[in-house]
DNA sequence: AAGTGGTCTAGACCACAGC
DNA sequence: CTGTGGTCTAGACCACTTT
C-alpha cells in the first residue's frame, strides 16, 4: 500500500472519500453507537490500509459535517443529539433580547393516519400510505407561540403513535435512541401567513393576524426525508435568525 | 525555522492561524484585490517561513470562509462579489417552483440624512451620523414583490447618493468595486408582519396582508457592521428556504 | 505513564490550467 | 512543458485526558 496507492476503486476517487463513505455507512447501519467512541486514527489506519493523515482527512470532513465530534486527548465521538445540537443546528426562534429560550410542549394530537398527497411528495413515500400526524402547542415563558404539526413515516417510527400526549418535548433525541433515526440535515421553507381561526385560538391572538410559517423536512443520514413539520409561530416577540456566512 | 517552530508569538498559538490572520489583514487592507491570484503555496511558505503544508491549511480555512477561491492547476483566487456567490450565499427567496430569480430594483429613494437611534444601534456608530438611506422595490418577473430599505454608514461610501436612481441592482459587487468594502457575513432576523399603505401600494396588495419582513446587518470583512437592510417581501409566489446543517 | 487528537514538516505523485 | 493546487504518506513533537 506504500507503493501503490492510486484509485483502487473506480468509483470515488480520492481515498479519504472512500474511508468516509465507509465509515458513513458504518454509522448509518449502527455500528457504533451515538456517544461512543470510535477507533483511534491508528487503529482505523491500520484497520483501512491508509496512513493516519488519510484517516484525519475523513474524520475532519465528518466533523465538520457534525457527523462526529473530534476530542483532543479522548477520542473521536459520533455525535448524539443532545439538547446542546438540537439547539444550535435546529432552532433558529429567538426573544426579543437575542436569547434562545427552551420551548416546552403540550401534544394536542398524536394518531395514525394516512399521508396527503401534498406529505407524500415531500416525505418521497406513497399518498395514502401509513403516517403519524403529531399536533403540539410550544410554549416560551408559559406563553403559547408556536403550533406545530409533525408527519412522520409510520414504517420509519413503528408504534411511535403509542406515546400519544406523553411525547417528549425534544423528538430528534427520541428518534435517535428508539428508532436508530438520526436527523442530519434540515430545509426549511418560511412564508408569512394570516393566522386562521385554528391558528388563533391556542395561540391566544385574532384570527387575520400575520404569523410566520416554517415548512420543515428533516433528512437522516443517508439524505432521507423522515420527518414534515409545519409551524406557526406568533412573532411578536419572537423572531427567526438567520447567520449567512 | 525548521527546528525551532513552536509558538514563536505568544498570542495565537497554532502557527496556520497566525499566517491566516496575517493573510486576512492583507485582504482587508487591499494588498490583493478580489479576483487576483494570491502569491503559490509554495511562495507563501517561502515568505512565511514555514512549510507548505502550514499554508495549505491556512488556505482551506480561508476557503472554507469563502475569502478565498482556490482552483486547482491556476491557483488562489482572492473573493469577488461575482453575481454567483451573491446569488448563492446572499439571496434566499426562491419562487414557488424552487428556482432562484435574480429580481430586477427600482430605486424609490437615495438621500443622505442622519441615523437613528435603531440604525445607528445596528451600524455601530453615533446616533445622528450621516448615513445614506436607500428605498428600492424589487421585481420578479416584472411582479413587485419586495420593498427594501438600505441604510449605509456614509463614512464608509462616500458620494454613494450621487448615485441616485442609478444605482446598480448588486449593490455588493459596487461596494468591493468602488468602496473597497467586502460584505462577508451578514445575519438576518426574519418576522411576519402585516402590511402598512406604504408597503401596500407598490406592491399591489391590500394593506393588512402578511409579509415577510427581513432585518439584515451586512458584516465586513472585520466583522463591522457595513449595511442595514430592511426588505419586506410578499411571500405569496417566494418563500425563504434556509438549509440546516 | 500511556494513549488520543492537534500541529508541523518534508517529500512524493497526480490532475488540471495555461503557455 | 511548467506551475498550480489536490492527495497521500511518514514521522516528529505538543496538548490534553484518562488511568
Amino acid at each position: 500500500m506504500t507503493e501503490s496507492n492510486q484509485q483502487e476503486s473506480p468509483t470515488l476517487h480520492p481515498l479519504y472519500q472512500q474511508v468516509r463513505r465507509m465509515l458513513v455507512d458504518r454509522l448509518a447501519s449502527g455500528d457504533w453507537s451515538p456517544g461512543e467512541l470510535l477507533p483511534s486514527e491508528t487503529a482505523l489506519a491500520q484497520l483501512y490500509g491508509v496512513s493516519q493523515g488519510t484517516i484525519r482527512k475523513a474524520l475532519d470532513t465528518m466533523a465538520a459535517e457534525r457527523l462526529v465530534v473530534r476530542h483532543q486527548g479522548r477520542g473521536t465521538e459520533v455525535a448524539k443529539h443532545d439538547s446542546e445540537r438540537s439547539l444550535f443546528q435546529f432552532w433558529h426562534l429567538y426573544g426579543e433580547d437575542g436569547t434562545r429560550q427552551i420551548p416546552s410542549s403540550k401534544v394536542l394530537k398524536c394518531t395514525r393516519t394516512t399521508a396527503r398527497a401534498g406529505e407524500a411528495r415531500l416525505l418521497k413515500i406513497k399518498r395514502g400510505a401509513p403516517v403519524i400526524r403529531i399536533g403540539r402547542c410550544r410554549y416560551i415563558n408559559d406563553q403559547p407561540l408556536i403550533i406545530e404539526w409533525i408527519t412522520l413515516p409510520a414504517e420509519r417510527f413503528p408504534g411511535i403513535e403509542n406515546y400519544g400526549k406523553d411525547l417528549p418535548n425534544t423528538l430528534y433525541s427520541l428518534y435517535q435512541k428508539h428508532y436508530r433515526v438520526t436527523i442530519q440535515t434540515a430545509v426549511e421553507k418560511l412564508r408569512a401567513v394570516t393566522a386562521d381561526r385554528r391558528d388563533a385560538e391556542p395561540l391566544g391572538i385574532k384570527a387575520g393576524a400575520p404569523l410566520l410559517e416554517i415548512e420543515r423536512v428533516a433528512l437522516d443520514l443517508e439524505d432521507e426525508p423522515v420527518e414534515l413539520r409545519m409551524s406557526r409561530c406568533d412573532t411578536q416577540s419572537l423572531h427567526y435568525r438567520n447567520v449567512l456566512d
